[in-house]
DNA sequence: CACGAGACCTGTTCGC
DNA sequence: TGCGAACAGGTCTCGT
């Protein structure tokens, strides 16, 4: 489920805790669990049975999609990807369908890693800076200015929406934030990048801001069989609403394949860029 | 360099 | 109703 916002979201509540049960911040590790093997990167079980208890959780941060857990000696790099989900509960609670990683927290706390369809990883580093150093700039760091993204967009020539969803050119956003920023921007996703004018460019990244603030605000989305509270969803503009009306135009909402991922267009609101062969 | 296809996985929804 | 196909919020690698 999760892009930046949602990721941010959960961040968020993993500082909180369980508001009934108490913190993780500042406590030791008491045992691990791993329930399905492959989740693991970066260290075998065995190194992480010997080296994670009695560590304690100094600080939980976001860096674009991924859970930065720091411990006294080395972190917890936590990726969702499809279908990841993190529960703060009681050692106590039940073991649900899916779940693939515990970790038991003096005080009785429990922090479980379900992942319905096994995308999701957590990485054991001493150096995350350096598993996290081919991410490009977080979008949100006001210290990407317009002319650096300006700059950046004309580095290459690529479909403008596989180049969003590339994390070395911009880390955080997904399919979701990805579609609605477009639409935002009035861009077409197959717009090459290098076509961009510097107002364009300036557009592009301020709508990209706008549909992340946006998410953030609402707590991020939820949609499907996993739920986390966020209603973001009940706001898209275009994403998942084909053949609905444009909220700007009124034109039914239009699904293109892109780098093979569903796209959701304005077909007015985004023309289609000009193809010497003739049609997209 | 840029792109498409396939892989990794399970669950839900769609279409006949 | 039943059953296969299509689809899902993400990355990774390989071939052209």
């Amino acid at each position: 489920m999760p892009e930046l916002p949602e990721v941010e979201t959960i961040v968020r509540r993993l500082r909180e805790g369980n508001a009934a049960e108490g913190v993780l911040l500042g406590h030791r590790v008491l045992g691990v669990n791993v329930l399905w093997a492959r989740t693991l990167r970066g260290a075998d079980e065995a190194t992480l049975q010997a080296q994670l208890p009695g560590q304690r959780l100094l600080s939980v941060g976001r860096r674009a999609k991924w859970v930065v857990m720091q411990f006294d000696n080395a972190a917890l790099l936590l990726h969702l990807r499809m279908s990841g989900d993190l529960r703060v509960e009681s050692q106590a609670a039940a073991l649900q369908p899916h779940d693939r990683l515990l970790l038991d927290f003096e005080g009785g706390l429990r922090l479980t890693f379900n992942d319905p369809r096994k995308f999701g990883r957590a990485w054991w580093t001493q150096d995350p800076a350096a598993a996290l150093a081919d991410l490009g700039p977080e979008p949100l760091d006001e210290g990407l200015s317009d002319a650096v993204f300006y700059q950046r967009l004309h580095r290459v020539q690529r479909q403008l929406k596989p180049l969003l969803l590339d994390q070395r050119f911009l880390a955080g956003l997904g399919n979701i934030y990805t579609d609605e920023a477009l639409h935002r921007a009035g861009l077409h996703p197959l717009r090459r990048s290098n076509t961009l004018t510097i107002e364009e460019a300036q557009r592009l990244l301020r709508a990209i801001r706008a549909a992340l603030q946006e998410g953030i605000r609402r707590n991020g989305a939820s949609i499907d069989w996993v739920y986390r509270g966020g209603n973001f969803q009940n706001y898209f503009r275009v994403y998942q609403r084909t053949g609905q009306p444009c909220p700007v135009c009124g034109t039914p909402i239009v699904r293109l394949l892109v780098g093979q991922r569903g796209t959701h267009i304005c077909p007015v609101c985004q023309p289609a860029p000009d193809t010497p062969a003739g049609g997209v």
